[in-house]
Parts: C-alpha cells; sequence; structure tokens
DNA sequence: GGTAGACCTGGACGC
DNA sequence: GCGTCCAGGTCTACC
C-alpha cells in the first residue's frame, strides 16, 4: 500500500495551467498525463526511488499518490520536492505584484513557471537545452534517467559526479557536455553549491549572477535562465527562442544586437517580472500556433 | 574586451 | 543508405 499525501497550494493554483507553463514538465522522469490532467513523476528518495501521481483534488489542494510507502523523513522530502517543483512558495500576493505590472495575466491567472524538484535537476536541464533542440533534450534527459537514474529517476548529483564521461557520451548521448555535467555534480555533492544563498533576495541579482557564470557548462544565457528558475525575474535569457520572438512576433528589426536593445527596450518596464512577461508571452504565442500545453502529447 | 572557431547531436536534404 | 550541411550556446585561444 502506498502513500498518500495532501499538499496545500495557494487557492488560485490550477494544476494543468501551472504546470505546463514551461518546457521542463515534458523531460523525464516528468510526465504530464493529458487525460487525467495529472503530473507523474519518480523521486529518488532516501529509501529507493519512488513514482509520484500528482493531481488536483480541490481548489487550493493537491493529492499526491505514491507506489509505495515512504518514511516520515521521506514525506518531508517529497513535499519539499512537489512544493518546489510547482512553485508552491509564490502566494497568491507574490502572483497579484506581478499583475499589477504586467495585467495582461491577470484573467488568466498565469504568473508561476514550472521547474524541477531541486536546483542540481535545473542546471543539468538547462545545460542540457544548450545549443540543442527540443528533441535532443528531451533524449539527454530520457538517457540521463535511464542510464544513471534509480528506477527512472533523475539520478542524484553524487552518481552523476561518479559517471565516467565515456558512460555520459556514449549512453547518455550528451556529447561534449559529458565534463561539464560531471564537474557540475562534484561540486552539489561536495556541498559548493549553497542553494539557500542563491535564493536569498539579500543577494543582489547581479551577484547570484556572476557567480552561476563561473560554474562549468554555464553561459551568459544558461545562467539566465537559471536565474528564473531560482525565482529571479528580472533578466532575459537571450537566445535563439527569444530572438525569433523578438523578429516574428513582436515585429522588431535590424541586427542581432539592434533586436536585443529592442527587446530589453520592451520588457523595461516589467522590472523585476521581465522574464515572466516575456515567457508568457512567448507561451502564449506557443499556445496559439500548437494549442493548450496541456493537451500536448 | 571582443571575436572566431571548435565542440557534438540529430534532423533535413541531396544523391 | 550514405554523406553533407546546419542549428544550437559555451568555451578557449587569439588579437
Amino acid at each position: 500500500m502506498g502513500t498518500r499525501l495532501n499538499i496545500g497550494a495557494p487557492s488560485d493554483y490550477r494544476l494543468a495551467r501551472d504546470v505546463c507553463s514551461y518546457g521542463y514538465f515534458r523531460l523525464a522522469p516528468d510526465r504530464w498525463d493529458v487525460d487525467s490532467q495529472s503530473l507523474r513523476t519518480t523521486f529518488d528518495l532516501d529509501d529507493g526511488p519512488a513514482r509520484a501521481h500528482i493531481v488536483e483534488h480541490d481548489r487550493g489542494k493537491l493529492r499526491v499518490w505514491f507506489d509505495r510507502s515512504l518514511s516520515h523523513a521521506e514525506q518531508r522530502t517529497a513535499r519539499a520536492y512537489i512544493r518546489r517543483m510547482l512553485r508552491l512558495n509564490e502566494s497568491q500576493e507574490d502572483i497579484a505584484a506581478f499583475h499589477s505590472v504586467d495585467p495582461r495575466w491577470k484573467s488568466s491567472g498565469r504568473g508561476r513557471i514550472f521547474r524541477s524538484p531541486t536546483l542540481f535537476q535545473d542546471m543539468v536541464r538547462t545545460i542540457t537545452s544548450c545549443n540543442v533542440t527540443w528533441k535532443s533534450t528531451q533524449n539527454m534527459n530520457r538517457r540521463l534517467c535511464d542510464v544513471l537514474g534509480r528506477a527512472g529517476a533523475f539520478p542524484r548529483p553524487l552518481r552523476l559526479a561518479r559517471a565516467r564521461a565515456g558512460t555520459l557520451r556514449g549512453r547518455c548521448r550528451v556529447g561534449y557536455r559529458d565534463r561539464r555535467l560531471i564537474e557540475l555534480a562534484r561540486l552539489f555533492a561536495s556541498g559548493q553549491i549553497d542553494e539557500q544563498w542563491l535564493e536569498d533576495p539579500e543577494h543582489p541579482d547581479e551577484q547570484v549572477y556572476r557567480f552561476l557564470l563561473k560554474l562549468p557548462g554555464i553561459g551568459p544565457y544558461a545562467a539566465s535562465n537559471i536565474m528564473q528558475l531560482l525565482g529571479r525575474y528580472s533578466r532575459l535569457a537571450v537566445d535563439t527562442e527569444l530572438m525569433r520572438h523578438g523578429r516574428e512576433v513582436l515585429g522588431f528589426a535590424g541586427t542581432e544586437s539592434e533586436v536585443i536593445a529592442q527587446l530589453q527596450a520592451h520588457y523595461e518596464p516589467f522590472g523585476k517580472h521581465r522574464f515572466r512577461s516575456y515567457w508568457f508571452e512567448m507561451w502564449t504565442a506557443y499556445e496559439a500556433k500548437h494549442g493548450p500545453a496541456c493537451q500536448w502529447q
């Protein structure tokens, strides 16, 4: 008999809208179940992997079923993972503050952007999304889980830190990212990356950004994206998607640096919420083209 | 400080 | 089926 957890969420939380808000919901081990409009994933917990099925039970109430019994310590860890993934730390007031700056998303309620259960997983996912098509990103993450994860869960830092570069390259198909991922995993495994320090609002964005830039495999785009994954939305993550959005959706023209300048000016009024304004603008354009993300197969 | 080219995978395309 | 080209962000060597 498995464990069932009830998890309280802000009353404005909507599982389908807020999970299907960022591409990571389609990366292993996460899987959105279109039929039941619920999230399935696997966590690597202290006593072993556990499959989780997260459903919206009622307004502001989530229910999670696990395929095995969890100890109390494991339940605490699983709750923390789920709260992080779903951004349940962002209150209704936080989202209202965003909507007061950018009212375009007030009626839909958009504001939370899905992320991973751990910062390590967010960083690995970001690195595997660099310099490749989305299909390759999906393949890399699936293989990392299949080859190095326990029962299909995402590998923990220590497991990745001890992996051989040849395994990552040959079996996980991460290419030149092999050594960079191992170095990053070693930094996590040895406690040299302090998530609390990175999230502490006392530390200015610029300081955190500079720290991230020094990490292996992380350049300007990845660092900016990790900033938003840390809940710091003031920076735009400049990649080809942003450039395409600027040219095709917003109609900006000129050289790359000229388009970037126009994008910076366009999002300037949204201040510390710049990334969210950009992201939901682009996500809305995606959905207009491909249908609601919660229906994507 | 700025820039060119290498690093890889996987898809598209031509033969 | 095979070879070639290209997209994609980071890193390093070089100016």
